[in-house]
DNA sequence: TTGAAAGCGCTAACAC
DNA sequence: GTGTTAGCGCTTTCAA
C-alpha cells in the first residue's frame, strides 16, 4: 500500500520501541509537564533517531484543530491573484503561519462558488481561521464567516460593514490625503487621480484622502480630473493621454501603483514632457522594497507600505484570534512613507 | 466546547437520523455502486437538506488521502513570490485542484528550511502530492522528493538532472531562439539580452536559444550584450543605460520580462532614442492576458505564454499522477507565442 | 443490499 | 509520573 510506504514511524510503533504507553509518548513530545525529564529526553531522542513526524489528521481529528489557516482567492477577481500585493501579502502571512506551525490552505474558486467555499472549508473542518481578501465596499462575506463562527480577519476593511470585526488595513486616506497636500504645497492646483477600481474599499478612501485633501486647501474637485479602472500599465498610459488632452490638463499626477505609474510616464514622454520639470508624479506602491537600491526611479516621488510586513502583522493578528476564540476584535491601521525621489516636480501653472 | 459550534452534522447523526447504519451512509455518499437507488437518493436528500459536509481529517485519516496538494515557496528567493507569473501559475493550478476537490497547501518558508519542509509535509500526510517551483540549474529537491517516493511535478526542468520526473515547461529556448531570429531578419547584428538569472533554469535556456540564433546567423556572441539579473525595472534601467553607453551599442534589446523591458524603454527614452524607429524590442512575458487589449504596449513585440494556462496543465497532470501513483513521468512542452505590436523596429546599423 | 466491528494515529479523561 | 480506556468521524473488511 502506498500509505505505508511514505509515511513514517507512528507514536504508537515509537511507545512500543521505548516500552512506554502511547500517551507518555505523546504528552512528552507535546511538552506536557507531567512528565518525568529523563522519560522525555529518552522520547525525544528516540523520536528524532527514528525520524518520528507525527500525523497531521490524525492530530486534527483528536483535537479538533486542523492547524490551517484558509485564503480564498475568488478568481474573476481575475487581476487581484496576479497582483504582486496579493501575492506578496500572501508570502508574508505565509512565513508566520509556518513558524507557528499552521499550514496555509489557498482556494482559488470562480467568484459564484466564493460562499459556498467558505462554507465548505469550514464544515469540513479544513481551516482554523480565515484571512479575507479584497474587501468591497459593501462586503457580505464578512457576515456569512461571522454567522459561521470562525476567527477571521480582513486584510482591508468594508465601509458598509457595521458590526466589529478584525482587520488590518493601510491608511489609504491619510496617505493620498498627504501626497496631494504635498502636491499642493509645491503650488499644483490641478491634480489628476489616476485611481483604481472604485468598488474597492481601499480605492474609495485613497478618493477620500485626495478629496479631503483638496477641499482643506480651498480647491474645487474637478471630476474631469478622475479616473478609476484596474491599475494596469496600459491604463496609466490611457489615462495620461486623455488628462493630456483636456483643455486645461493636470501638472501633477496621483498614481494609484507604480504599474499604472509607468503607464503614465509613457504618456506623459510621448507628449514631450518631462517629469520633475513639466508635471510630478505621486504613485502610491504596497512594496517598493523589491526594487533594488529602493526607490531608483527619480522622477517619481512614491507613498508606500511594505506589504509583507502587512501579511505578517495579519497573520500574526488571525493566529492570536484562533487562539482564544473569545477574543474581541483585533484591528490596526498601518501609515505609509512617503519616499521622496531626487526630483519632486515643479509646479507649472 | 467550540468545536461542536462549528461543525456541522456528522455521517453518524445522519444514519441515525435516517435509521440507515453509517456504513450505508458512507456508501450512498461515495457513490458505491451496491447502494440500493431509492436508499441513496433518500440518504442525499437527508445529506443536502442537512447540510452535510463530510469531515476531511476524517476522511484522510480513515482513507490515508489527505486530497491536498503542496506547493512549497522558499522566501530568500524573495522576489519569486512578489512575481506575478508565479502568482499566476498557483492560481491557475488553484482553479483545478478546487474543482477536483482538492486543496492546495502553500508552505513559504525560508531557503534553509525547504527540504525540512518537503519532508515534514509527506511525512506528517498534510499532502498527496507537491508542486516544485523555480528549479535551479542543479536542483536538488528532485532527488530529494523522488526518495520520498511522492508524486510531484516540476514547474521548468533542471538540466543538470538525468533522472526522469515530471514537468512542465515552456520553451523557452526556442521562445528566444525565435525572437533573436526575427530581429536578425530584420537587419540588426548587436542585439542585446537582458536575461533574468541565469542560475534559474529558464534563463540559462532563454540564453542558449538566444545563442543559437546567432550562431546559426554566423555572428559571434559578444559578452559586453548580455546581461542577468532579478527581472526589475531599475535593472531593465540600468542595462539599458550601460549597454548604450558601450562604445558599439546595440540596435536591438531581448527582454526577459515585461517588468525589465519597460525599464529598458526608460533608458531609451532619456537616451532620445525612439523605440522602433532607432531601436527594437521584444520582451518575453509568461502572461500578457492582463492587459486589456492584449499587447497595447505598441513599442513592444512580445513572445508570450500563458502562465495561467500552464498552472491548469501543471496540476492536471499532478493530479493524474497522484491518482496513479505508479504512472510514468508526465511531461508536457508549451510553446510560446510571438506578438507583434504595431512598429517593431528597423535597422539602424 | 445492508450492517457490525475494527481501525486509521492521535489525544484526553480518568484512574493508579 | 505513567497507563488504561475511550473516542475524534470516517472507511472498510467481513458477514448476513
Amino acid at each position: 500500500m502506498r500509505f505505508e510506504q511514505i509515511m513514517g514511524v507512528t507514536l504508537k510503533e515509537l511507545a512500543t520501541k521505548l516500552a512506554l504507553s502511547p500517551t507518555t509518548v505523546s504528552r512528552a513530545l507535546n511538552g506536557y509537564p507531567e512528565v518525568n525529564a529523563q522519560t522525555r529526553q529518552r522520547v525525544l531522542d528516540a523520536a528524532r533517531a527514528a525520524n518520528y513526524h507525527p500525523n497531521m489528521r490524525a492530530k486534527s481529528l483528536a483535537t479538533g484543530q486542523s492547524r490551517a489557516i484558509g485564503h480564498v482567492i475568488p478568481i474573476s477577481t481575475s487581476h487581484e491573484i496576479v497582483n504582486p500585493i496579493f501575492a506578496d501579502f500572501i508570502a508574508g502571512a505565509g512565513e508566520n503561519y509556518s513558524r507557528a506551525g499552521y499550514d496555509m490552505v489557498l482556494s482559488v474558486v470562480p467568484d459564484a462558488d466564493e460562499e459556498a467555499t467558505y462554507r465548505n472549508l469550514v464544515a469540513r473542518g479544513s481551516v482554523d481561521g480565515l484571512m479575507v481578501h479584497g474587501p468591497l465596499l459593501q462586503d457580505s462575506r464578512i457576515a456569512l464567516l461571522q454567522g459561521l463562527g470562525i476567527p477571521f480577519m480582513v486584510h482591508g476593511r468594508s465601509s458598509g460593514v457595521n458590526t466589529p470585526y478584525s482587520w488590518l488595513d493601510i491608511n489609504n486616506r491619510r496617505s493620498f490625503c498627504r501626497a496631494t497636500e504635498f502636491l499642493l504645497d509645491l503650488g499644483h492646483t490641478r491634480i489628476a487621480l489616476v485611481n483604481g477600481l472604485e468598488s474597492m474599499d481601499f480605492a474609495m478612501r485613497r478618493r477620500s484622502g485626495y478629496l479631503d485633501a483638496l477641499h482643506a486647501a480651498g480647491i474645487a474637485p474637478d471630476p474631469m480630473l478622475m479616473r478609476s479602472s484596474e491599475m494596469t500599465e496600459p491604463y496609466g498610459h490611457k489615462a495620461g493621454r486623455e488628462l493630456l488632452a483636456l483643455p486645461q490638463p493636470p501638472t501633477a499626477f496621483l498614481a494609484s501603483s507604480m504599474i499604472v505609474a509607468y503607464g503614465l510616464r509613457r504618456a506623459l514622454t510621448d507628449a514631450g514632457l518631462k517629469l520633475g520639470r513639466d508635471v510630478s508624479v505621486i504613485a502610491h506602491d504596497d512594496d517598493l522594497s523589491y526594487m533594488p537600491n529602493g526607490l531608483d526611479v527619480p522622477q517619481f516621488t512614491a507613498t508606500c507600505s511594505s506589504v509583507r510586513a502587512a501579511g505578517r502583522k495579519a497573520a500574526e493578528m488571525l493566529l492570536t484570534l484562533v487562539g482564544n476564540p473569545d477574543h474581541p476584535p483585533l484591528t490596526h491601521l498601518m501609515e505609509t512613507q512617503l519616499v521622496l525621489g531626487y526630483s519632486t516636480g515643479r509646479n507649472r501653472t
